[in-house]
DNA sequence: AAGACGTGGCA
DNA sequence: TTGCCAAGTCT
């Protein structure tokens, strides 16, 4: 047998194990419904702000059916303003699943964790590689950001496509353990040194490996994404019309929603309804508004 | 298959 | 200050 050439992973999966964050969901122990709860969390929203609520339901709610015996209302409030409010109704969700039809346990499969709610591609796959040690490829915009730039030589990930999936598989080591590693690795490194706005090249363990570097560092097409307005949209209402019934110790009167949003009553009106249909609200029969589930 | 969906930090 | 960006999912 000939000498082998070096992998990605025989840099990165010793470059994870002595540079990876300590973050409180990547502790020995943490159970596999800790690395679902972290996954949700994580959704579009940074690690610095998932720290310290991720602790806090953790120790109110150490397993599914103890989630799941709570009602939605305090699964919402409990979220508070983590963002995307849906996330937390499809988790109780998830959880009342997994305590009913699967003994409480955080499935193992892929096939069977995309059937939950709120699991798509790239959690079915974290929770089956980082909490079960399955060998899948974890594929997340940092993994894709990665490939994108240090195996294909492009600075930006294009759209998301179903060949991400293989193009990340076959950078796993054949090892299950280092394979995760390897997951976790990609992520890390796309997180914290080859970042989307400003990549730290100078630092990172891959950048002589690198696609991308190899190729002078070409500029991407452009603004890959949409800006996302904010002011004034139908999701800064709804998130109005939310924190005030989070805040609020039980059901309101539909005065107080409506002082939540003066600026377009019609508006506020479409929102809150859209709400009701979303199951983030609901309506009494005395005509005020409360979480679902509370009352 | 684009677009909707929260929130806040940082350059 | 404005705009980009953050471990996506669903329709």
């Amino acid at each position: 047998m000939g000498p082998t050439t070096t992998t990605l992973a025989d840099v990165l999966v010793p470059w994870f194990r002595a540079h990876a964050r300590d973050l409180p969901w990547r502790r020995p122990g943490t159970t596999a419904w800790g690395v679902l709860v972290s996954e949700i969390m994580l959704q579009q929203t940074p690690v610095a702000r998932v720290e310290e609520p991720w602790r806090s339901w953790l120790e109110r709610w150490p397993r599914p059916s103890a989630m799941a015996a709570a009602p939605a209302s305090e699964v919402l409030r409990a979220w508070g303003k983590l963002g995307y409010p849906r996330r937390a109704l499809r988790l109780h969700a998830a959880a009342q699943a997994i305590a009913a039809d699967h003994g409480d346990v955080v499935p193992a499969d892929v096939e069977t964790l995309e059937s939950l709610p709120g699991i798509g591609t790239y959690t079915a796959r974290a929770v089956a590689a980082f909490a079960h040690g399955r060998r899948v490829p974890v594929v997340d915009t940092n993994v894709r950001r990665v490939v994108a730039r240090a195996v294909l030589g492009r600075a930006d990930a294009g759209a998301a496509a179903s060949r991400d999936l293989a193009d990340t598989e076959a950078l796993l080591p054949d090892d299950t353990t280092d394979a995760a590693t390897m997951s976790a690795a990609l992520m890390e490194l796309g997180a914290t040194i080859c970042v989307a706005r400003t990549p730290r090249c100078a630092d990172c363990p891959v950048s002589g490996a690198c696609a991308w570097q190899r190729l002078g560092r070409p500029a991407g097409d452009g603004p890959a994404r949409k800006a996302q307005r904010w002011a004034g949209t139908d999701r800064q209402v709804r998130g109005r019309l939310l924190d005030v019934l989070r805040g609020a110790p039980g059901p309101v009167p539909a005065a107080a929603l409506d002082a939540a949003w003066l600026t377009d009553p019609a508006q506020r009106a479409r929102c809150l309804d859209s709400l009701l249909v979303d199951g983030l609200v609901e309506q009494l029969a005395d005509g005020r508004f409360c979480l679902p589930g509370e009352q």
